[in-house]
DNA sequence: AATGAATGAGGCTTCATTCAT
DNA sequence: GATGAATGAAGCCTCATTCAT
């Protein structure tokens, strides 16, 4: 029981020197002699938690898959019935930026290590999948409710995950957008909904 | 002199092993020991013309921001004068996916780092400028004539700059759309120019 | 802690292989392999008690100044109010050589980079000043005591520091004078304080 | 001819370099590369006249030797029959002052590694035995004649020999005494000759 | 459980030396 | 003769991993 406890403790311990550590230094170049410093535990300690830094890593984003996946699917379903699809949308995506800022460390850690090392692309491929099969999903229905043009919804699938993780990243890593996030996801809708184009010859 | 051709091979043979290497197992795990490997020359003829693999990736992502910084200045021009829009922008989107393919392995080397450590984050900075002041200027320039919404460039500047990202990920490195991707770019422009919601209640 | 204890040891260890492989084949020459040969542990355990191999010879160094420093100071107040001041000095003489003698091998070393490369003759100055330190204060007292001739006493300081250099070398390294050492260093003294001349017209 | 001129002319470039890059760098830690740098030859030239650095060293010091040797022998027979010692003894010292200004810093380069390096040791020698040696046959020599009291001609053969270079080490390269430093060595010859110790019960 | 000293494989870097031009 | 690109042995250093305490 006692032990149980300071178990946790201790891998939690290490988790939590990792998230900065990464931070700091990134992923790659991190060192698991700057794990257990940061930490402030032995050298031999590390192992009897993790075996690698790679397994600290997906411990973390072990963490911030669950509250991602539990944010899109409960939303996902209402944002469909919704009446008014933009709306629903806009939910979803302010939704998912909560759990985003929630875990900000690790989805930044998430966002800048994703598409390195083929190895790691393998840790990370829930995520492309998930965020993928949900804009497909929606995209599908949208389209066979007839609000939304007949285009590819792989193509916007990847128009979509790919804007989202440019702003993402800007707003995490470097910053920007500090509070106006809403208002930007806000844009971003309507300009994947209509487009930036002037209607003139209307 | 024969001397002066000699080295240049040399260094020709270091870039193109670099190439292939970082394509196999990524730039991050990259040892000057593959590289020599790979290139058949000895263990010091390296530091003869690199210090570490970094420069080695430096030397080959300058090649391709001299033919990129090209392609996009001489057609942006062209692109904006054009009386179809529309039209310019595909030119300006082919043009520069010519390029890409031209330099397919280093464009995918450039997509997958880029966004990675920051100590890489800082040689590939030139790009994301590059490509975000392109993408600027263009929107600007379409809202003063009219022709564009006044959306915020630099969110539109990071949407299309995100989505071209994955789009050319996906062809260049999962070898996805081989053929048709010359089509996919005109349906991505058509998505940011007129966006996917359909005009019901016109 | 067993763990000090063990440290310790080990430490102890680099330093005695250190000592041997310096007086074989010189400070310059010697390798970090070689230091980790002789004290029979791996290559990277080296580097968790010095850096290179510099760190050693000042870490040996650093043991005899200790000696070296109390031997001098403790004595030279006595030598100095002694009724015979040659008496005096004759004991000081031989108080230095038991702590030469004991730390025969690294005085030695001393003795022999003392004057070469730069970066060691930083390492010791401390001994140099030390000796000229000294010699200055008792012939500047001798002088101003009458019973010293008024020669320049920073001459005087070097013409002993070399002599003594010179005798202490042969005796250290080639082995010269095993056992009449101290009635060499008694016949110096008369020499430095009476000279060679015979007084002929007296 | 013209080809013998050349090669002189291209030897004398390495050693010149040699001379500079030692002074500033120190011996052991220079490397050909260094040589071949500051003569500005190629890599491959310096072997076509010397092995290696060490045989750089000794060409350099064989200059001084001839020099040094001949001041020694030609100077010593005059010095013996002078009818004043103490004068024979001072142009003797002065003249060989002479030549160590001549070539100061190869006889500085020679004061300190004479006693470095077990495998340089070899080179200086001679150095070591000719002042050895001259300094014997004038002491037995004063002794025989009565001129001088009957001390161990080693053993002041190893203080004048160790006073003499410690007094010519900062002299040369620590520019101590630049102008007077005839004037010390006369004040050494004094030393030597009458000691310090004042007469008190004459 | 936790510790941290010790290990040695693996990667980095320098530099003497060769050899084709 | 002179050149300097190429070589690879030898030394340096880091770091994941083990193991006795």
């Amino acid at each position: 029981m006692r032990q149980e406890k300071r178990k946790e403790l201790t891998r939690k311990k290490i988790l939590e020197a990792a998230k900065q550590v990464f931070l700091q230094k990134g992923y790659a170049t991190t060192r698991i002699a700057d794990l257990v410093k940061k930490s402030r535990l032995a050298r031999g300690t590390f192992y009897l938690y993790f075996q690698d830094v790679e397994q600290v890593l997906n411990a973390l984003l072990q963490e911030v898959f669950i509250d991602i996946q539990r944010s899109v699917t409960e939303l996902q379903v209402e944002a469909l019935d919704h009446e008014n699809f933009k709306i629903g949308l806009s939910e979803l995506a302010k939704s998912l930026l909560a759990v985003f800022q929630k875990h900000s460390a690790v989805v930044g850690l998430l966002l800048t290590t994703m598409n390195s090392e083929p190895s790691i692309r393998v840790q990370t491929a829930w995520f492309q999948e998930l965020t993928q099969a949900t804009i497909r999903v929606m995209l599908e229905r949208g389209i066979q409710s007839g609000r939304l043009k007949n285009h590819d919804p792989e193509l916007m699938a990847f128009l979509v995950m790919g804007g989202l993780r440019e702003v993402v990243t800007h707003w995490l890593i470097d910053g920007r957008y500090s509070k106006d996030i809403a208002v930007k996801v806000d844009e971003m809708i309507a300009i994947y909904m209509n487009g930036v184009e002037r209607e003139t010859q209307k």
